[in-house]
DNA sequence: AATGATAATAGTAACGGTTATCAATAACGA
DNA sequence: TCGTTATTGATAACCGTTACTATTATCATT
């Protein structure tokens, strides 16, 4: 499970690893990747990437990093980390009726070149 | 519908402006207000914000801002806009496979005040 | 090996939020 | 008034995820 993750070169959904897995395990069930998947989230061997607008994506890369989304064929990729303000987190602290501000998600959108090919045409 | 909206000092969901609206209009379904929000958000008098963990909210507030959500109670409040690297959308779109980089999603994650005090006793 | 206790699993139902469908009603224009 | 078009309420379908449960596997003890 965690090979059939760590081996997909794009951020894997539920799904995807189902099938991948079913073809060792023939009659896994859904209910057991999930569980599975959630196993290793919380171990940190993979980070649980949840979105609004589809399933939950499983990325195998554990290091600090944002995404980019292309709004035509919703793809997604990696990017390195962005440098934010240092005292970002504590401006928003103060500008907030919160007495802890510690964490930050951040997400990018756009046009992939492969879309930005196509429709150039 | 949108003065349903508009008079919330929160961010609704699709559920709470049912309810509300019915007590003008009983017999209105769930399905018209999603109808309603969508075009009110299609027109930018108010504005959708879709989340993985939940309903979406109808946003009153149409401005530039940011959200902030308690981590302990799901409490979401308003921040205003934080000033961003200005090069960060280039920076990003030369270290991807975008051809254009164009939006972004931030937001925050904390304690809000009231959960701070109650775990502090 | 046989037993019982405990854990993991497959299969499937239920869930929450949203969208699609469609017949009924309303609005409009000639 | 009539025919056309748009809007609506009611409800089913949808999607991804979680809950449930009966069955099966695992393991320690005799
Ligand atoms: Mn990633
Ligand atoms: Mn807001
Ligand atoms: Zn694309
Ligand atoms: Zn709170």
């Amino acid at each position: 499970m965690l090979a059939a993750v760590k081996m997909a070169k794009h951020h894997p959904d539920a799904k995807w690893v189902y099938e991948k897995v079913s073809r060792e395990i023939p009659n896994i069930s859904l209910g057991t990747v999930y569980r599975a998947l959630a196993a290793l989230s919380a171990e940190g061997l993979i980070r649980e990437y949840r979105r609004a607008d589809g399933p939950s994506l499983y990325d195998p890369n554990t290091e600090d990093h944002f995404h980019i989304r292309c709004r035509s064929c919703g793809r997604i990729e990696d990017v390195p980390p962005v440098q934010l303000p240092d005292d970002m987190l504590e401006s928003i602290r103060r500008a907030s009726e919160f007495a802890r501000v510690d964490q930050v998600r951040l997400e990018f959108g756009g046009i992939c070149s492969a879309c930005a090919e196509k429709t150039r045409e």
